[in-house]
RNA sequence: GCGCGAUUAGCUCAGGGGUAGAGCACCUGCUUCACACGCAGGUUGUCGCAGGUUCAAAUCCUGCAUCGCGCACCA
């Protein structure tokens, strides 16, 4: 039973449609009672805030025709969603959303009340990801959304924080961290981005204390810095031992400007000699090395910064309460009055800005919980023999790179929106154990208590107001989303787990997939996944990467909306070579955005569709028989069969690109443009009854098995054509995805030489026509105009009504040994020659030019050809196909000029 | 500074020792009874530069240039 169908594909209503479908039937379900071979993933949660973008849609296509691509071969598919609560991101569109309705701030409605509307504003607004990859076609187990801070879910967090806790990996302490003065927390090193400045270097010099050794009473010390603001945390001047200028210096004191004081000068190896003066300003407080100076020499640690990073009362009068960078001026200032400034010098340096607020972070000492990494060994090695395979493999030396250096994690956030932290301090001890500075597993005595559940009396405990990093929580999805943590495996992991294939981008390896390694060894003793596909960075057609700030990346949803989400996913798959970043064009047209990519895809939907509608055009099916097949049927048949058998190998690389470009290809050019208008004659009226049932039959398995290959590319046209176009039988299963793709080639049952038989002849054929229709255009005759050709054959041609109906002629003679007229048109191909008389159109100047023109290229052709075989090394080294086929070709130009000059001679002049 | 990647037609990009490819754009002709979201034909390249290996290099190696990314970082 066929349909009749419109004549352009209109996507809206079919893609829905399906999708409501294929839901309602549940065929997204991963069962894992099932007996069938299991196939794995876990989506990458996106933010709950989040809103598809691009980056979304190649990374969850991609998983997508990997798990229908799964379900076809015959596996039992989970892909398993779920939305990340996104610690910072969230809590601060709340507090903006907060702000501007109500001007309030989160501390005005205290963190009871500010947790609440977090979860009003995620129960209505957040998930909107979520309903725009069900649009997308994302074949996605809904039944089991996870969010990472469901109950269950947050009790795994707790879990594997007491469990790190106790073995002493979890542990506080006072260190120099990451802060975010806009986002007031702490931040882990992968949460900073380094990016380049243009600063300015400060030369400054201080007064040394006392006399030096010339008894010179009035001795000064150059010191160049970027930061002239933290001078008034300065505790202390350090140069390198080994710099002769200054070794005396060192014990020695300088006098720090203001506030007024007498610090010391020490001596450390770090210092480079070459860098501005060589001497270093030493701010313990805010700078990592100047940090760890101070510690080694003893210096007084001041914090001269507010958490905001105003200047606080360290600053004094003149600086208290003012903005770090006001502050850089003032103090710059300042020291120019006193006399104290020398020059102020242009320079490039990299600062760390917070990733997510987009400021400079402030290197800062606060009190912090820090995770010392588990199972770092395992999850090197797991990566590094390949029993995880990364793809691109590239990856893999970074991965490696980055756990050799691995550096204790900062896993506490001062933010109220996320996991808090499960430790409680007895009420009356709590103002002294929270400024301890150092605490771990074994000063957890009886006033301490770490645990999943708060302690039975909680009303004499505070706990620790601080929350957990974001990917604390995320370093767990593929697990804590199957299994609940006081329980043993479910049934769920022990089918599911490890999972197949992860897909993500590289800019998480460190954030996620590293710590997800580590987390898979040290709770479920083994890798988390098997594959990780490391997706590129779609960019704009200019090559920057796509931002909000920057407005040039499309929304996702009208694109779909305009071309459908087949369209889409096919464009993107098309440009998405493995690992490597793609270029999302966006052109504009009279002022409206269009998508060239997408245009393609979308193009290629309705060449599908009408494809489909000229089989549903031909009456009737018939039963598919190999010995019964024309040469062309044989022929795109064998061609199917290639294809195939590159699909197959393209799906073990995971390289999309090129499975999106074969079938691309092969669809619209070898059985469009070739088969089908080989075929029309089939279709005559007078037409040989049983030709017409063997190319229908042809017609008909090609157009299952395409689809059958394509659905996972782009899964709602492909089942609107399978019903469409009857290939559902009674008893078959209902959807594409649930379809077994076929293996098998569809001639195998043919002897291989007359598969080859039929190939070169219809090589030949393809070939003689391409000469033919260009001789036509070549003398101004349009394509449709139909004219008589003559042909004088190398051998029997019996191809003549294919040949007429491809080449657009009224008539083709079939006349061995004919003698044209002079100047007759003619052209050299496999099937002999071809003539195209044209009556009172005789023309020999048009046709010794292009006579010439041809004659040029063979020429040229032959030239390289000889040139080669010329090479007696060529011929004694080369192997010896290469030899014979270079022979070959060198016969065959050498036959074509001779002909050519031929030709051009009996033109006369 | 170290590492990784890219550089092929006007544009976007495939290809990866043996005859340079696709789509778009452009030009010509076509409303041919599936499709103008289409059909037919055509034009376009020192495959970034310089060396090397090889009978043979766009392809492998080395160096350089430009662009991009990651890591580290000197105040």
């Amino acid at each position: 039973m066929t349909t009749e169908l419109s004549k352009g594909y209109q996507p809206g209503e079919v893609e829905t449609q399906w999708y409501d479908r294929w839901v309602d039937a549940g065929c997204f379900r991963g069962d894992e009672s099932s007996d069938r071979e299991a196939y794995s993933i876990v989506i990458p949660p996106p933010n709950v805030t989040g809103i598809l973008h691009l980056g979304h849609v190649l990374n969850n296509t991609i998983q997508d025709i990997l798990a229908r691509r799964a379900r076809m071969e015959g596996k039992e598919v989970l892909w398993l969603p779920g939305t990340d609560h996104a610690g910072i991101a969230t809590q601060s569109k709340v507090e903006q959303k907060i702000r501007k309705d109500e001007r309030k701030t989160r501390r005005d409605l205290g963190r009871e009340a500010f947790l609440e509307r977090v979860w009003d504003w995620k129960e209505k607004h957040g998930g909107i990801i979520i309903q725009q990859l069900k649009r997308l076609g994302c074949s996605c187990d809904w039944d089991r959304e996870r969010f990472t801070m469901d109950e269950e879910y947050s009790k795994w967090i707790s879990k594997i924080f007491v469990d790190l806790f106790e073995e002493g990996l979890i542990y506080r302490g006072k260190r120099m961290v990451n802060w975010c003065p806009k986002s007031l927390t702490a931040l882990s090193d992968e949460e900073v981005i380094m990016k380049p400045q243009k600063s300015k270097l400060y030369y400054m010099r201080y007064k040394v204390v006392g006399e030096d050794a010339d008894g010179r009473p009035d001795r000064w010390v150059e010191i160049a810095t970027t930061r002239p603001e933290t001078l008034m945390g300065d505790t202390g001047v350090a140069v390198n031992p080994k710099d002769e200028r200054y070794g005396d210096l060192v014990g020695k004191k300088v006098l720090r400007p203001f506030p007024e004081a007498e610090i010391p000068v020490v001596a450390d190896e770090h210092i480079d000699p070459e860098f501005g003066t060589g001497v270093l300003k030493v701010t313990p407080a805010h700078d990592k090395a100047d940090f760890e100076i101070g510690v080694k020499n003893n210096l007084e640690i001041i914090d001269v910064f507010n958490p905001d990073a105003t200047i606080n009362e360290h600053g004094g009068p003149d600086f208290e309460g003012m903005d770090r960078f006001e502050a850089r001026k003032k103090a710059a200032e300042k020291l120019d009055e006193m006399g104290q400034l020398v020059k102020v010098e242009d320079y490039d340096n990299n600062v760390g800005f917070s990733e997510r607020a987009d400021v400079p972070i402030e290197p800062r000492i606060s009190m912090q919980w820090f995770l010392k990494y588990p199972c770092v060994e395992e999850a090197s090695a797991a990566v590094a023999n390949d029993e995880i395979r990364f793809r691109p493999d590239r990856w893999k030396k970074t991965y490696a790179h980055w756990m050799e250096g691995i550096q204790d994690w900062c896993i506490s956030r001062q933010l109220w929106w996320g996991h808090q932290i499960p430790v409680w301090y007895r009420k009356e001890k709590s103002e002294e154990l929270q400024a301890r500075e150092n605490l771990s597993s074994e000063d957890a005595g009886s006033d301490i208590h770490v645990g999943i559940d708060p302690p039975a009396d909680e009303e004499n405990w505070v706990r620790d107001e601080d929350v957990l990093d974001t990917w604390f929580s995320s370093w767990l999805w593929p697990f804590a989303t199957m299994t609940n943590s006081d329980a043993e495996p479910s049934a769920t992991e022990k089918k599911f787990y490890p999972t197949t294939d992860l897909v993500t981008a590289p800019e998480i390896l460190f954030f996620w997939v590293a710590r997800m390694i580590m987390a898979g060894y040290r709770w479920r003793d083994e890798l988390p996944f098997k594959n990780v596909y490391f997706t590129g960075i779609v960019r704009d057609g200019r090559g920057r990467k796509m931002s909000k700030s920057l407005g040039n990346s499309p929304d996702p949803l009208h694109i779909i909306d305009e071309y459908g989400a087949d369209a889409l996913r096919f464009a993107i798959m098309r440009t998405a070579p493995l690992g490597a970043d793609i270029r999302f064009e966006i052109a504009n047209e009279g002022g409206k955005e269009i998508y060239p990519q997408v245009v393609e895809g979308r193009n290629f939907a309705n060449k599908l569709w009408n494809a489909a509608r000229y089989r549903n055009m031909q009456e009737g099916s018939a039963e598919f028989e190999p010995s019964a097949l024309s040469i062309y049927s044989i022929d795109i048949l064998a061609k199917l069969d290639q294809l195939e058998k590159d699909m197959a190998a393209a799906y073990e690389d995971y390289r999309f690109n090129e499975l999106s470009q074969l079938l691309y290809d092969f669809f619209w050019s070898n059985y469009c443009s070739w088969f089908l208008e080989s075929s029309k004659g089939a279709f005559a009226e007078d037409a040989d009854p049983a030709l017409r049932a063997s190319t229908v039959a042809t017609m008909d398995l090609v157009l299952k098995r395409v689809l059958l290959q394509l659905h996972p590319f782009m899964p709602h046209i492909t089942e609107e054509l399978w019903v469409n176009l009857g290939y559902r039988n009674e008893g078959d299963p209902e959807f594409l995805m649930q379809t077994p793709i076929s293996t098998e080639a569809t001639l195998s049952e043919l002897e291989e030489s007359v598969v080859e038989a039929a190939k070169t002849k219809v090589k030949a054929v393809y070939e003689a026509v391409s000469r033919a229709r260009n001789l036509k255009a070549e003398y101004g005759l349009s394509a449709n105009k139909e004219v008589k050709f003559i042909i004088d054959p190398e051998s029997d041609f019996t191809e003549s009504d294919v040949f007429r109906q491809l080449v657009g002629a009224a008539e083709i003679l079939i006349e061995p040994g004919f003698e044209a007229e002079k100047g007759v048109p003619t052209a050299l191909t496999a099937i002999g020659k071809i003539y195209l008389p044209l009556e009172g159109l005789i023309d020999l100047d048009a046709e010794r030019e292009r006579l010439g023109r041809e004659l040029a290229k063979a020429e040229d052709e032959q030239k390289k050809i000889n040139g080669k075989l010329a090479n007696e090394n060529f011929v004694s080294r080369a192997p010896e196909e290469v030899v014979a086929e270079a022979k070959e070709r060198q016969k065959h130009w050498q036959e074509r000029v001779e002909e050519l000059e031929k030709m051009i001679e009996s033109l006369g002049d």
